[in-house]
DNA sequence: CACTTTTTTCAGAGCTTATTGAAACATATG
DNA sequence: CATATGTTTCAATAAGCTCTGAAAAAAGTG
């Protein structure tokens, strides 16, 4: 196949958006079968994503199955033939709001009650601490509780904006930039 | 040194800070010396952090000027001696202000760039194309001015916030908490 | 239910990134 | 400016993560 602007163009974006990904802590090939299925004009099948990334079948499975477990792609099903085709999410604000969410979920959730138990164990004053010891217990427990609180203020605005979905996302970013300047 | 709920705690935060740091791209010694700055109450000198958290002088070095470069942390010197010692940014607010901003420099920026050449690339109408082919240009190309879209207006976002501080922050968030509902 | 096609799994290979430790480089001191 | 103290660099090594490929499992078909 001789290589047009299109397919050029599409093929640098799915490099480009594998390093991204990459950076940002998802695996360099799941940021690009996820860049390939985006920029996909129908659904692709495993041999497809294969052929076209130029990887096994298996790293194409694994990576096809993350992607659905966070919902950034969906399963479709063909007529013709018994394959499972694939078909990413294609709306960026829907996809921006499924990412924040998952992340959400599974990384800063865990982290907040971690915090949570950190500041437990220093909440009430010892008596097996030194004075020294124990101011210095305090001002960490008066770190940790600013972290929590900023914490949980993060994890609210996330899920109002989940909530709010497309239109309320540009609302409030429309709000934002009134309010700030 | 007996181990007391504080330092329990403290150990407890940083392996799991570390761990966190992990799953964004940030790697885990990094983490863990930026989480055992920001729990300390006085600054520490390379030869503290080594010790606390077992890593050789090259590696401390090297990840407390990456720190550095971020602008998590702070030099600091002692009139006592001539080492050099280091010292968190301690705000969350501001913390995460720069860690956002820092982000969108490294990252986003660049890959906004990409994705303007590659729609630069598929823009005009190609004469060099079927019909199809085409059609699934002008689809593609679509997205991509979509995902440009958004992703322009995170960074007029970001650069919002970062202007805003922490008093903005809190005010934007609770206008945003308000707004949605 | 026997057979075909498609998908998943996973142990080992391969690759990327992080870490060490020692040498080179800075900087302060008398 | 010789020496001592502290810091950075970087080649070699180690650790961790990703990928492959073939075998097992699952799903579809007549």
């Amino acid at each position: 196949m001789a290589t047009s602007g299109y397919q050029e163009s599409r093929e640098l974006f799915v490099r480009r958006w594998g390093e991204m990904g990459a950076t940002w802590g998802i695996s360099r090939t799941m940021a690009e079968i996820h860049a390939l299925l985006f920029t996909a004009t129908r659904p692709l099948c495993t041999d497809d994503v294969m052929e076209r990334l130029n990887i096994s079948r298996g790293n194409a499975s694994m990576n096809l199955r993350q992607l659905l477990n966070w919902g950034l792609i969906h399963r479709v099903h063909s007529r013709d033939d018994r394959k499972v085709y694939f078909e990413a999410e294609s709306d960026v604000w829907e996809m921006f709001r499924v990412i924040s969410r998952e992340r959400q979920r599974r990384e800063v959730e865990p982290i907040i009650e971690t915090i949570e138990r950190c500041h437990a164990m220093v909440d009430k004053p010892s008596k097996t601490l030194g004075a020294e010891e124990a101011k210095q217990a305090r001002v960490y427990a008066r770190r940790l509780a600013e972290m929590l609180d900023f914490l949980r203020m993060m994890n609210t605005a996330s899920n109002l904006l989940a909530k709010a979905g497309k239109g309320g996302i540009r609302r409030v970013l429309s709000i934002l930039s009134k309010a700030i300047r």
